[in-house]
DNA sequence: GTGAAAGCGCTAACAT
DNA sequence: ATGTTAGCGCTTTCAC
């Protein structure tokens, strides 16, 4: 039906040439055992016969794909585009494909992508877990099997998988010194699943940040959500409604950041003079949104990059990362105007 | 080295069980032609032995891959990671995998992209051009194999591809005539690479639009470059340096627009007052700008969406793309603060 | 420098 | 309802 002509193979080649198939392949692979006479004409006959390559067949006599397997949970933050535009990089110029799939934020989906994975008998998989994955059994398959599993921006514990993130707690100390500096003491913390250790990490850090400056700890300063524009500004709301207001905001993204900070601005609230507020990730948005966002610069980019490089290098043996439980990446703290309150 | 165990194979499932490899094959599929209580010990040896299915061995022996390509110019957009993101809801619901590549804007690697995918045999190709696309010779290949190729957004109207667009002429249109309905006759255009389709059809829009409300057309207004961040703050110095400021900027894309706002802002031009500022796609950054920003709505998603699925049609012959060379979806004109100049 | 032959694991046509 | 058989196209070991 689809295919009209009947697909050329390295026999047509070789019965055209009077070779076997083994030097054509050989051949085709520039086996330098090939004459270089030879290995021109299979070329040019491969050309013009109109002859591709076939990767099942030689996957499937060599037991490997070429191919890493990629689940995140969305495809449309700019956090993660940036990661899977770095990993791509990385991918190809080591010669290898990405497969990429997303959870929607849902372990049942992120099981089903595990399975595809499995059986599409990836070389190796790099993960960033979904909002509600509580069990991790669905990866035990690539363990059991030794295929190599990296996990990236939402790790785990997991096994001896390794992964690669930056240093959550240290991160949301420094922005919360941050505003504490700026005078607030009245700092709400919106954040995300505390089964996520990114979002443990973060929430962890604020404390420690609170407790390092002699606040205390206030339990009703707390949100804890899904980090979407819908509640960033839902908190905004709920905030407005109690008798005090807080001087200080630190929510665990830009995008749930910034959603809170219009929804505030739409009430008449100062920014940063009554409130001052942070996110987190340096998303292009951060220097969009008026005043621009105070934030945390994590390299995403860079990361997709890192993770897929290291990867590799698993694969290649070129490195053995199985002393190393975690690649801790570099991150800064950018300051700008959402939590300038003294001159 | 990476296998710790042997793979275990459908044979070795039968030889356990005393059937035939046949048996065990269809007996995974689920093939009502097999007795359900040999399915159920297929299927309870095959999970207790560690049995994962192969792939390659399959496609192989069935000349498909259920996998579908898709070439993007960057992931990291908004845009992009939107369509992506649907594309791979409609692939996944349709039991199809997506292998994703991006050409960094550069034909050389969209040329490398398309043979690795015509190599990795998908199924079928999704194509957004880069930017410097000028030749298609690259994709002649799955004409020739009659593997189905599908355009979108960055369109071409190449061989009988269809392809997934908007009505960029009428959009274009529609802004600009709301930009003179505003009051403005001085509107400056900037806009991408004339070779690519869709910035061709948005720049006619916008000289039709002028000519049909008899404003003059000026070569001088027109900023021809990447429609990057970067480039639309150069056209904003650019502008900045003229004796006679425009009074309306159509850019043909939200992320020039607004970095061109930006720069206009801190030169303290006022917006819309000075200048009304238009942009196109509705990325999300377009509620975050001050003023927020006049655009147009491209579903994204949904494109990605229809894209996928009308590939996916024609790979199971459920219907006839062969006819219809493009799919037009709808936009919408979305008047926000950025370009009101009249109460 | 090149060839013969076997086999990777699955599926489908044809049998029974 | 199940089995037999052949073959998808490539790689690789062992020969010469």
């Amino acid at each position: 039906m689809r295919h009209l002509e009947k697909e050329v193979t390295i026999y047509d080649i070789a019965r055209k040439l009077n070779l076997s198939a083994a030097t054509v392949s050989r051949g085709l692979k520039n086996n330098p055992a090939i004459n270089q006479t030879t290995r021109k004409k299979i070329a040019a006959a491969a050309d013009e016969m109109g002859y591709r390559f076939n990767s099942f067949a030689s996957n499937l006599r060599r037991q490997r794909t070429d191919t890493i397997g990629v689940i995140v949970p969305r495809l449309n933050s700019n956090f993660m585009s940036e990661a899977l535009a770095g990993m791509e990089k990385a991918a190809s110029e080591a010669g290898y494909n990405l497969i990429i799939s997303q959870s929607h934020e849902s372990m049942i989906k992120e099981r089903k992508n595990a399975a595809t994975m499995f059986n599409s008998r990836v070389d190796g998989l790099l993960v960033s877990l979904s909002y509600d994955t509580t069990s991790m059994e669905h990866f035990a398959p690539f363990i059991k099997k030794g295929i190599p599993l990296l996990f990236f921006d939402r790790a785990s514990g997991y096994k001896n998988s390794p992964s690669i993130i930056i240093d959550n707690f240290k991160a949301a100390y420094e922005i919360v010194s941050h505003l504490i500096g700026e005078g607030c003491s009245n700092i709400v913390h919106i954040t995300g699943n505390q089964s996520r250790d990114i979002y443990k990490k973060r929430f962890e850090g604020y404390k420690r940040a609170l407790e390092d400056h002699t606040i205390p700890f206030r339990d009703d300063l707390v949100f804890i959500n899904n980090l979407s524009r819908q509640e960033g500004a839902a908190a905004a709301e709920e905030i407005l409604k109690r008798p005090q207001l807080p001087d200080g905001i630190f929510a665990a993204n830009d995008v749930c950041a910034i959603s809170c900070m219009q929804t505030l601005k739409q009430n008449g609230i100062k920014i940063p003079a009554d409130i001052a507020i942070a996110g987190f990730n340096n998303d292009y948005i951060s220097t969009v949104a008026e005043p621009n966002l105070t934030t945390i610069n994590y390299p995403a980019f860079e990361l997709g990059e890192a993770a897929a490089k290291t990867l590799i290098q698993q694969l290649t043996n070129s490195s053995d990362l199985e002393n190393e439980n975690a690649l801790i990446l570099k991150h800064q703290l950018i300051v700008r105007e959402s939590t300038r309150k003294r001159q």
